[in-house]
DNA sequence: GGGAAACTACGAAGAATTTCGTTGACATCT
DNA sequence: AGATGTCAACGAAATTCTTCGTAGTTTCCC
């Protein structure tokens, strides 16, 4: 039985992997001070939370050294992927095309990034 | 003090507001009826997450019959548009052309809908 | 009117999440 | 060696979400 399914990260876990994917591996104290930068936390929550996350499998501990260091365990665009599945499913009924449709009408987005979509787009027909 | 941002619904909420938007207005009974075609769930269950709705301002309650009918207060587009924002925030630091991406490669599209998103991209860069 | 059925209200239990205090181990400095 | 500071581990409290049992009220039927 093997794990296909990586655990949704919380919303709290999801600000520590932002930390970790923005600054690579790092010990609690490094994950905190970047997150006190928006918000104040105490030590031992940040910590907690890497264990947590740790008994999850959503980030690997390297025990070498004294300062435990801590890394994501899967990337960015994985999670995020998996995130926007998740959404789809509860709520858009697995309609890619409707979120897409929302997503746009939510924020604006450049003419240079227009034109990626619609090259993406392109090949996404040609892959048909 | 106005509320300006509904607040955001749950899992178990979201999935009681699909059959709301579905079948319109309905009694517990109803809604219970249709959630129990893809899960068992108890009827004070159900209630009592209606109940919790209605507090919160998810769905309004008309009490002028004996069994209360419940119905969503927000379209279902205008939920969507919201979980979108708050997922484009939480894990997309605010990108939605990131997002559009990912969420073209999580889920085939048809052609046909390829075609409508392009509409709205040509829309979206006359509007600059 | 009395009993059964349908319905709401209330409260409580269990899980998950977030938060942090305390403790004890270890290291470093003098 | 003793004091000071850093760190991991543990546990506990507060909050939210989900679930349902129980109790009480209204309705309906005979």
């Amino acid at each position: 039985m093997s794990k296909h399914t990586p655990p949704r990260p919380t919303d709290g876990e999801l600000e520590i992997l932002k930390v970790l994917w923005a600054k690579g591996p790092s010990t609690v104290r490094q994950v905190r001070e970047m997150m006190c930068r928006s918000r104040e936390i105490g030590y031992t929550t940040v910590l907690k939370l890497l264990q947590i996350m740790a008994e999850k499998g959503l980030v690997l501990r390297d025990e070498s050294e004294r300062s435990h260091v801590y890394r994501a365990r899967f990337r960015e665009e994985q999670t995020q992927r998996q995130l926007v599945r998740e959404l789809l499913a509860k709520a858009f009924g697995g309609s890619a095309n409707q979120l897409v449709m929302q997503a746009l009408r939510a924020k604006k987005v450049s003419s240079a990034e227009l034109a990626e979509i619609r090259k993406l787009l392109d090949q996404l027909e040609e892959g048909d």
